[in-house]
RNA sequence: GGCGCCGUGGCCAAGUGGCUAAGGCAUCGGAUUGCAAAUCCGACAUCGGCGGUUCGAAUCCGCCCGGCGCCUCCA
């Protein structure tokens, strides 16, 4: 076993193994390979499933930034039990159960930003190194074949126990038909045997498949060797997979396999006892029709939704991924972290202010803060602190942010200090009057420093990526019609001292969700969608009777012709006026 | 029964031996604004309880109370 790496001079991580916080040493230097358990796809995915894949994906962000060239590995377990069961309920192929829930798994993954996995090797794609994987345990009597299925001998292996503090003689293990065939009760299966109908595949022992542990064993030493730096997952999976894949693999090699055994906490269910999507969730969920339904009962403590096992898709619709990534990060990926849908909304209250800042950015600068393009490395980011006053703020903050990082990749103590900076850079718009006069260059360049930094930080936790999705774009390009006439009309009545119109227009947009902000060069608006529409036209309807009434056809024309512009035609009738869309071509 | 985790302001949450206990959300003042919104400034906790170690503890130890996880498929 070669030595490890000299230590990262700052980065520590938590190691289950030693149940301490150790020095990054890596097994090749300059080099991480990390193993993250992933799903086993017999089902749709739920929000637990994303707390690792989202650390996981700052961690590897965060030891590129800090230099190192990073391979990160989500295994995908698409033969098991559960797949078969799946298949035989819903009368389809369990290729086909596993392609849907894959493909559902991904684009969770996508939407919540995570695209930093370089393999997502698949158990039914690695069966000759599973197989020769428990070969070589039974070669060397780690392993024992009985009736078809073979198991692994925890008697033979005097560090069995080691990762979860456990004694193999207080082990119940399992029962059933297969205890007869264990020379052991801890005695773990690496392959079952088909029984008629199964999938199944050939191997030395007879057809079958392999058990769930030894895939994870044999995938992460193809893909990263027999001894690895960090393996990943829940830690619901210390016992029994974590142990028993050391016990594999390290009898197999007679190495380490992995120096640093990172866990991350599980979601927890507000107001309820279970982690989301655990086993006396999903017995309360038996008798329910639908696991996907509204719930019905929200104090009734079985709602699914509200505890997240079900409809991840349709809360990424809800709440955005962004904003779920947010809320997983806010908090240390070692802690237990309540689950519920509210303090999602709290968590995208607090990116709104970001949003709002870029916006600024983009007053003052004329450039989007989205097209900055940041140092993407440790060494070569910050700024000269010895600059200004405001330099030596944004030095701070990075220094506190990478401290953060560095201590077990604590992510909620980082997101503090994105705040503080966040504070600091719009005091000094604010002092300095960025968006009122013609500021001085070097002013607008040290603002233009401190928001790459900004740029640069938030890059390493996965977040304001891209500009945020918007609706359709058609819609989109109406409701700024809309609101820019409405705009356009209040400035009019701002300019006539007729604060009474003025304030009913902003007052009005107010309940769809539309917020009017005026500033020295003009008024800024947010929020609405695509379901705002119907009201504001509603509101220029009767801004126009109003301004008919008063005769002032001048401004009543002014919106009857906008609105013709925009693609909405007015007709005036004995009732009232109705709207209608002009055809588009 | 065995192994383990957690309990910090109204809510969420950093901090795990030493300046006035980060930050977010909410609330209340102030600056700013025609009024708002946004932004900035300020107010708001002695860290579940008790006892101990220490010059010094939210941070270490013990006990108690409360919440949770694993020991079985599980991220």
């Amino acid at each position: 076993m070669p030595a490890l790496s000299e230590p990262h001079p700052s980065l520590q991580i938590f190691n289950t193994l030693s149940k301490r916080k150790e020095p990054l040493r890596t097994v090749v230097p300059g080099t991480v390979g990390i193993y993250l358990c992933g799903p086993t796809v017999y089902d749709k995915a739920h929000i637990g499933h994303m707390v690792g894949p989202v650390i996981f994906d700052c961690m590897k962000r965060y030891l590129t930034y800090c230099g190192y060239d990073v391979t990160w590995v989500v295994n995908i377990t698409d033969v098991d039990d559960k797949l078969i069961n799946k298949a035989a309920e819903r009368g389809i192929s369990m290729l086909e159960v596993a392609e849907e829930n894959i493909a559902d798994y991904q684009s969770n993954l996508t939407a919540l930003g995570v695209d930093q996995v370089d393999h997502f090797p698949r158990a039914t794609e690695c069966m000759d190194d599973i197989i020769a994987l428990i070969r070589e345990l039974i070669d060397s009597d780690y392993a024992y074949a009985a009736e078809g299925d073979v198991y692994f001998d925890v008697s033979q292996d005097p560090d069995y126990g080691k990762l979860s503090n456990r004694k193999v003689d207080e082990l119940q293990g399992e029962g059933g038909s297969m205890g007869e065939r264990k020379r052991g009760l801890a005695d773990f299966a690496l392959w079952k045997a088909a029984k008629p109908n199964e999938p199944a595949w050939d191997s030395p022992w007879g057809p079958g498949r392999p058990g769930w542990h030894i895939e994870c064993s044999a995938m992460s030493k193809k893909l990263l060797g027999p001894t690895f730096d960090i393996h990943g997952g829940g830690l619901d999976l210390v016992f029994p997979h974590h142990e028993n894949e050391i016990a594999q693999s390290e009898c197999c090699h007679h190495q380490p396999m992995v120096t640093y055994w990172a866990h991350n906490g599980l979601l927890r269910a507000a107001a309820a006892a279970g982690k989301v999507g655990g086993r006396s969730e999903r017995a309360a969920e038996a008798p329910a029709t639908a696991r996907a339904a509204v719930p019905t009962d929200e104090a009734s403590g079985k709602m699914s939704r509200s505890k997240g096992a079900g409809g991840l898709a349709e809360l990424i619709a809800r709440q955005s991924g962004e904003r779920i990534r947010f809320f997983l990060l806010r908090t240390h990926y070692r802690s237990t972290v309540l689950f519920n849908e509210p303090a999602i909304q709290e968590a995208g209250t607090g990116l709104e202010s970001f949003y709002r800042f870029f916006k600024r950015y983009q007053r003052i600068t004329g450039n989007s803060f989205f097209d900055i393009c940041p140092p993407t490395s440790r060494a070569t980011g910050g700024v000269e602190a010895s600059a200004s006053a405001l330099h030596q703020e944004i030095t701070t903050s990075r220094d506190k942010f990478l401290a953060a990082m560095d201590d077990d990749f604590n992510t909620g103590g980082a997101i503090g200090e994105l705040f503080e900076l966040l504070r600091k850079l719009n005091k000094y718009c604010d002092e300095n009057s960025l968006e009122d006069s013609q500021p001085q260059p070097a002013l607008l360049e040290s603002f233009h420093q401190g928001a790459t930094v900004l740029r640069e930080l938030t890059s390493i936790l996965g977040i304001f990526g891209q500009p945020p999705a918007t609706g359709g774009a058609a819609d989109d390009q109406l409701l700024g019609q809309l609101l820019q006439l409405l705009i356009d009309l209040r400035a009019a009545a701002r300019a006539n001292q007729d604060f009474a119109t003025a304030d009913t227009i902003r007052d009005r947009l107010a309940p769809l969700g539309i917020v009017l902000e005026d500033r020295a060069g003009g008024t800024d608006w947010s929020g609405g969608d695509a379901e705002s529409v119907e009201g504001l036209l509603q509101l220029l309807i009767e801004l126009r009777q109003t301004a008919r009434a008063a005769k002032d056809f001048a401004t009543s024309d002014t919106i009857r012709d906008r609105l013709a512009t925009a693609g909405i035609l007015l007709e005036d009738r004995a009732g009232g006026t109705e709207w209608s869309r002009t055809p588009t071509s």
